[in-house]
DNA sequence: TGACAAAATCAACAGTGTTGATTATATTTG
DNA sequence: CAAATATAATCAACACTGTTGATTTTGTCA
């Protein structure tokens, strides 16, 4: 069976091929200028190949869209071993806008855009975000059996970091409203800046 | 000089014409499905005639943009005779997350989709973002002049303030990830919730 | 009525996602 | 090795999209 098991790399690859062409242009060209006929000529093949591989264009980005959620995943991971759950829970404050503004354009797609709404509506069950939200409620029980937050729940607090969280990155890609006064056009400036207001604001929940 | 009066009325007219064709199309057919043509066969007339109406599709995207901000605009000042200033400040809050969510396509527009954004890097000074978020402070420096609030920013807190509303509403109305934890369907679930929540937190920061 | 300006239409261009039929390329069998 | 078969890639076409220059219809005024 050695033989089918290279076909199926081989199409693992070809996939990997098309995300990857797919990635690039979406930087390069931005929303909208990502066509299925671009990808295929940047990968030098016909576009009806590209439909060998993947079921529809909303499929292709649905695909990137899980991808970002296994990089941020892993970004989040690599913090859980502050010590101090407070600090812990900062930190994964941080990561989060960190990837939200350093993968623009895979936040975008995993959040901002409506094309993977509508696949995840067709979808059961997708786990990916149940994990990255699973994560900090982890945090948040955490930081509350070392006696903090009380009067709050976790789901609530989870509930509130999150969109928090979420409103500051996508009120910054898709910019020109609200932040203009804050931002100068460094990514570091606004993170920096939301976690001094982030500290400021969960010292006070404390 | 009645002619020329006239002429400009009806050059309104068709311009709502088509303004309000385009918003029925994108409420009852959704995000992408909104086309010059379809447009044009609603309002029966032929697509290039339009574009005698309007420079391009952002551009009307963009006008219905505007229009949001008049709308929410409008909901904001009707509650500034609150005359508490944390009441006051919190009927703001409820006020915009009701316009979000039961504007879900204006708010799209407004803060969402990339098309508007486009046109306003394009746009000198577009005020009507400055009227909202003035008008936000503005309520929040009363709040503090009453003794609230010390040791924040009014533009801090309005930054946060803002994030923490559009991330509750974008995170809704992008829905599938978050908030299938709390929302069950009905639009007031969540703004209830979320004014509970807002009020819990608020609280503790005054 | 004829001249002129404004409004609407037309036909076309280049681009899009997608698909059924067709050709080219491997792989397996006789 | 050659024939038969399964897989991969291409092709041509469909029905869309936004947009525009040329053309026709409509309205206004002398």
């Amino acid at each position: 069976m050695g033989i089918a098991e290279r076909r199926q790399k081989e199409k693992a690859e070809m996939r990997q091929n098309i995300l990857d062409a797919a990635m690039d242009l979406f930087v390069s060209e931005g929303f909208e200028n990502v066509s299925i006929r671009k990808i295929a000529e940047k990968i030098e093949y016909h576009p009806s190949t590209i439909y060998l591989y993947f079921e529809d264009k909303d499929s292709i980005i649905f695909e990137l869209h899980n991808i970002g959620f296994m990089k941020l995943l892993e970004k989040q991971m690599s913090i859980q071993n502050v010590a101090d759950p407070v600090e812990r829970l900062f930190a994964h404050g941080r990561a989060y806008l960190e990837f939200a503004l350093e993968n623009q354009h895979y936040y975008d797609i995993m959040f901002i855009l409506p094309n993977p709404t509508i696949k995840i509506a067709n979808c059961p069950r997708w786990e990916g975000k149940d994990r990255a939200y699973d994560l900090l409620k982890k945090n948040i029980d955490q930081c509350m059996d070392a006696g903090h937050f009380s009067g709050l729940t976790d789901d609530g607090l989870a509930f509130i970091l999150w969109s928090l969280m979420h409103g500051i990155a996508s009120l910054h890609i898709r910019r020109g409203v609200v932040l203009a006064e804050f931002y100068e056009g460094q990514t570091s400036n606004l993170v920096d800046y939301s976690l001094t207001m982030l500290h400021t604001f969960v010292e006070k929940l404390m």
